[in-house]
RNA sequence: GUCCCCUUCGUCUAGUGGCCCAGGACGUCGCCCUCUCACGGCGAAAACAGGGGUUCGAGUCCCCUAGGGGACGCCA
């Protein structure tokens, strides 16, 4: 039996080699991967991959009722989107459950946990007295040295663990730093059910154990906790990993996280339009600096991240900074890598694919795009004129700019373009310049009709660009189709 | 209620006792560039939660107050 633990341990620790940082994200699939969790397996991973570590990922799946494999999916896809790759397969909690139990066994042969009977109703009463007392509301402990004989008749019991009730349990956090808690606020916690099987806080300090974690980092909501497994990891004797515990990520308005504002799944993130590179560098920040950098490639991450550079409070989700980096992120990818994030985009914005005119016109115009569109949604939007039927929709400003006047200009610039040999932006550049000069116009007075009868709006990419884009004969049917 | 944590521009943050009458980034505003919109360039407004200490000197150390968050479950 304990052979079989040891051997995972071994497996992990062989895995990492000389420097045995093990690191792990252990998310419940209760729901999909939101924001905190991202964060959280975010910098777990950079952690392992800085110091040529292991990632591991544990999915926590001991609530049964609440646990689905929708959202086991969820997370999943979600790490694999940002590019999280775990190290090894997830490690199911649930699956490892009479491991956990057998502790739990240990534990009671060695004196360190006790059977507790006590019903529902004995608790609650228990914590409202002691509530009204002004102390902690927590077991009394009244089951701890009474014996079996004593034990109700019927009754399955509960093994809880008996933890010290004087003194101190220190959690030296890496991120909050030392931190004193008095032993009596711990109370002998639950480590197995009624039904026998383990509860959480067992099953994290064995799993983590056996799975040889150098480092926990997690969020800070689990960071009292810690003080209770830690009576685990004294009990067993074993090793306590370092905690680093993680401020949470809080909403604009500074409330919790809710639907409302970031507690989306990632996937939300990826079909608001935003690349996954952008969101990890967005969610790095986001508690964490490295002097003044801001945009901070992936190798670089690795290279700097550390615990110490991450802040104590928690952070406010900032959709205007993510949407800024994410264009940043655009504007500096080549076109080419742009593209099939963009025909996907596009692909489920429209519903179907993009034929192969709609590709060409796509490729040539997507440089001038890229600039000017902060996501994916905002760019395929912008690139709409590309694929338009005549004759086109003209939006209400863009109509205001066709008048008489620039109908008429449009007529010679139609004419001066159907005598154009060679299509090229530069061609065309010439041939619009040439246009205006002899007419004793300036570029916007040309530019801005012609955009208008291209694209059916005011604004796209430069106007030379849009023509070559478009192709000589697309251009000048859209043109006549303003009846010039 | 008990315990724990947090608090620098609107937001993310730099800052580890003198380099800070506080720096960067996003956002906002103005100007420039310009065929539109973006990009870019230049510039502006904008913060050490409050109060006590310690020190020659405090955003940085200590205490108190206030505000925010978390834990306290046979959930994770």
């Amino acid at each position: 039996m304990l052979a079989i633990s040891n051997l995972l341990r071994i497996v992990y620790i062989v895995m990492a080699e000389t420097r045995p940082v093990i690191t792990r994200f252990a998310p419940s699939p209760t729901g999909f991967l939101h924001i905190g969790g991202a964060r959280t397996a975010l910098f777990n991973w950079l952690f392992a991959r800085h110091h040529g570590g292991t990632f591991l990922l544990r999915i926590e799946d001991t609530d049964r009722e609440r646990s689905t494999q929708a959202a086991i999916d969820a997370i999943l896809e979600g790490m694999d989107w940002l590019g999280l790759a775990a190290d090894a397969p997830p490690v199911f909690q649930f699956a490892r459950r009479e491991r956990h139990a057998q502790v739990a066994q240990q534990l009671l042969a060695a004196g360190k946990a006790y059977h507790c009977y006590c019903t529902q109703e004995e608790l609650e009463t228990m914590r409202e007295t002691a509530r009204a007392e002004g102390k902690p509301p927590v077991y009394n402990g009244m089951w701890r040295d009474r014996g079996p004989s004593q034990a109700p008749a019927g009754v399955p019991p509960v093994v809880r663990i008996r933890a010290p009730q004087t003194g101190e349990t220190l959690v030296d956090d890496q991120v909050l730093g030392p931190v004193n808690f008095s032993n009596t606020q711990l109370d002998d916690f639950i480590l197995l059910r009624s039904d026998g099987t383990p509860t959480y806080m067992l099953s994290v300090v064995v799993d983590d154990y056996d799975m040889a974690i150098s480092h926990v980092i997690r969020g800070d909501d689990h960071f009292t906790n810690t003080a209770r497994q830690l009576q685990i990891y004294h009990a067993m004797v074993w090793p306590e990993p370092v905690f680093a515990h993680l401020p949470m990520i809080l909403g604009p308005d500074g409330a919790k996280l809710s639907k409302r504002h970031g507690a989306l799944g990632v996937d939300a993130y990826r079909d608001m339009g935003y690349l996954p590179d952008a969101m990890r560098n967005y969610l790095l920040r986001l508690g964490w600096a490295h002097g003044d950098d801001e945009i901070i490639s992936t190798q670089q991450a690795i290279h700097w991240f550390d615990l110490a550079g991450i802040g104590k409070s928690a952070a406010r989700f900032d959709f205007a900074k993510l949407e800024n980096l994410n264009g940043v992120y655009m504007r500096d990818r080549a076109p080419g890598d742009l593209l099939p994030y963009l025909l996907k985009t596009i692909a489920r914005l429209d519903g179907k694919e993009v034929d192969e005119a709609g590709r060409a016109r796509l490729e040539i115009a997507l440089p001038g795009l890229k600039e000017r569109a902060t996501n994916l949604v905002d760019l395929a939007k912008n690139a709409a004129f590309l694929f338009f039927k005549r004759p086109l929709a003209i939006e209400e400003a863009a109509g205001k700019l066709l008048t008489p006047e620039a109908r008429a200009r449009l007529s010679g610039l139609a004419e001066a373009f159907e005598t154009l040999h060679v299509w090229t932006p530069e061609t065309i550049e010439t041939c619009i310049r040439q246009f205006a000069g002899a007419n004793g116009m300036k570029l916007g007075q040309a530019a801005q009709p012609l955009r208008a009868a291209l694209t059916g709006s005011t604004t796209s990419p430069g106007i030379f660009d849009v023509l070559f884009a478009l192709g000589q004969g697309e251009s000048v049917a859209r043109i006549r189709d303003q009846g010039v």
